[in-house]
DNA sequence: ATTTGCGGGCTTA
DNA sequence: TAAGCCCGCAAAT
């Protein structure tokens, strides 16, 4: 039996079954939200815990159907993969997570592989005596009970936040006009499968494009919207990601972490939609402790450089510095930043166990304050390449001070260079904005 | 458009 | 009866 079986990680006894008509009420300490439970493992969250509350799991979960109204099931979808089994020029695999709705699923299955554009395939989850992983929810008091049944036999998909940026590039290429021939042969294979069209290829065919592209893009609040429209957007989500000036993100830095510091920074970031005001310190500061080494981060280890000093030294910022700043990976991105192999960790939580610090909730990891990407999931390292077509961005390139790029070669992209600069190949929008605070 | 939760209903062991 | 699955609906995102 699992030790988890017996004790969850906070070190409370897991005697009980979800199916108890009674559950434990004196449990101590909660656990830390687990982003990938596995094997037979139990946990007892806080009710206050807003992972916890939304049944939230990186596996692709979908609600099954108990008939337990008191008991929340739900079965793994397993992980989309590439039929011709093929890897990125990294040497990683494809792994998409499939989407939950039934009719979204079948959809996604006729599109191609945003590598080769071969078509793609799901693998179902059978690590639950052939059946799929089963969770289980259940809320008592003031606590949630979480009960996992099986082990997942199958690479870990995409993350939901690296889903939905990837969708986010997809309405971005309805917006440019992408001429490559990767795309086309993504659309003959597409008009032979009877989808209209490739959108997960996108990323990949800015791949040689010397270009980069903002970050901000990636919610696709950037190319699909006028220039104007475009900054405000990337100011918004900067802003809800906790960068600019704000009055309360300055002077409640105590709150990090809190639902209260959350829900203000989203208010903030939708009331200051239109403001061009961006000067002053950056808030950048309030995230230093995330970059603290962690256990469950150590390959995504983020200590001080001279480039976040100096991004941090507390300068104005302009609009047109926003867009620089956020748009220059390689002059911000930590080299310490290390490839995680292809492969499910070993261990079995990829967060601390119980909460070992308040001020940092497993909120966070679902609402973009702080997010590495450590999983085996594919994300395209060229998402942060632009065609030098689309006219937006080079306007806004044409004005700021961005230095020459080393990672161009001509018109060539040079994948191994572009790996030893930006080490970007793990990175999302969550991650930038965390990660690299303004200067 | 997609996710999420709910619940009816069917099949199988 | 329990478990697994399919389906449709409604609300939320």
């Amino acid at each position: 039996m699992d030790q988890e079986d017996s004790t969850s990680q906070s070190g409370e006894m897991t005697s009980w079954d979800i199916n108890d008509i009674k559950l434990p009420q004196d449990v101590k300490q909660t656990d830390w939200f687990q982003e990938w439970p596995d094997s037979y493992v139990k946990h007892i969250y806080s009710s206050d815990d807003k992972n916890a509350q939304r049944h939230l799991s990186s596996w692709a979960m979908r609600n099954t159907n108990n008939h337990n109204s008191r008991i929340l099931k739900k079965s793994c979808l397993g992980v989309v993969v590439c039929s011709n089994d093929c890897s990125a020029a990294d040497g990683r695999k494809i792994y998409l997570r499939p989407a939950i709705c039934d009719k979204a699923r079948q959809k996604q299955q006729r599109k191609c592989c945003p590598n080769c554009s071969g078509p793609l395939k799901l693998i179902s989850c059978r690590g639950h005596g052939g059946y799929p992983v089963t969770n289980f929810w259940r809320h008592e008091g003031p606590f949630i009970f979480f009960q996992s049944k099986g082990a997942h036999d199958h690479p870990r998909p995409e993350t939901k936040l690296e889903a939905e940026a990837r969708r986010s590039i997809q309405k971005a290429q309805t917006a440019v006009s992408p001429t490559s021939p990767r795309l086309k042969r993504c659309r003959e294979v597409e008009s032979l499968t009877g989808e209209m069209q490739s959108q997960e290829a996108w990323p990949l065919l800015l791949s040689n494009q010397e270009n980069y592209i903002s970050p901000c893009s990636f919610n696709g609040h950037l190319l699909d919207k006028n220039p104007q429209e475009q900054i405000n957007s990337c100011l918004s989500l900067a802003k809800n990601c906790g960068f600019g000036r704000s009055p309360y993100l300055t002077e409640h830095s105590q709150d990090i972490g809190s639902d209260k510091y959350y829900e203000k920074c989203k208010e903030i970031g939708s009331r200051e939609h239109d403001s061009r005001d961006l000067s002053g310190p950056s808030v950048c500061n309030m995230y230093a402790d995330y970059r603290k080494p962690q256990p469950w981060n150590k390959n995504t280890t983020l200590e001080r450089n001279p480039c976040t000093d100096k991004c941090c030294n507390g300068s104005t910022l302009s609009l047109a510095d926003l867009h620089c700043e956020i748009v220059s990976p390689q002059n911000c991105m930590d080299s310490s930043i290390q490839h995680v192999p292809n492969i499910p960790p070993t261990t079995k939580a990829g967060y601390q166990p119980s909460r070992p610090n308040p001020g940092l909730s497993g909120d966070d990891f679902y609402e973009g304050k702080l997010h590495v990407n450590y999983n085996s999931s594919y994300i395209p390292s060229s998402f942060y390449h632009l065609s030098s077509e689309d006219p937006y961005l080079i306007m806004n390139s044409a004005h700021h001070h961005q230095q020459p790029s080393p990672l161009t070669k001509g018109n060539e992209w040079d994948f191994e260079e572009e790996r030893k600069y930006t080490n970007l190949d793990y990175c999302n929008s969550e991650m930038i904005f965390s990660l690299y605070p303004l200067r």
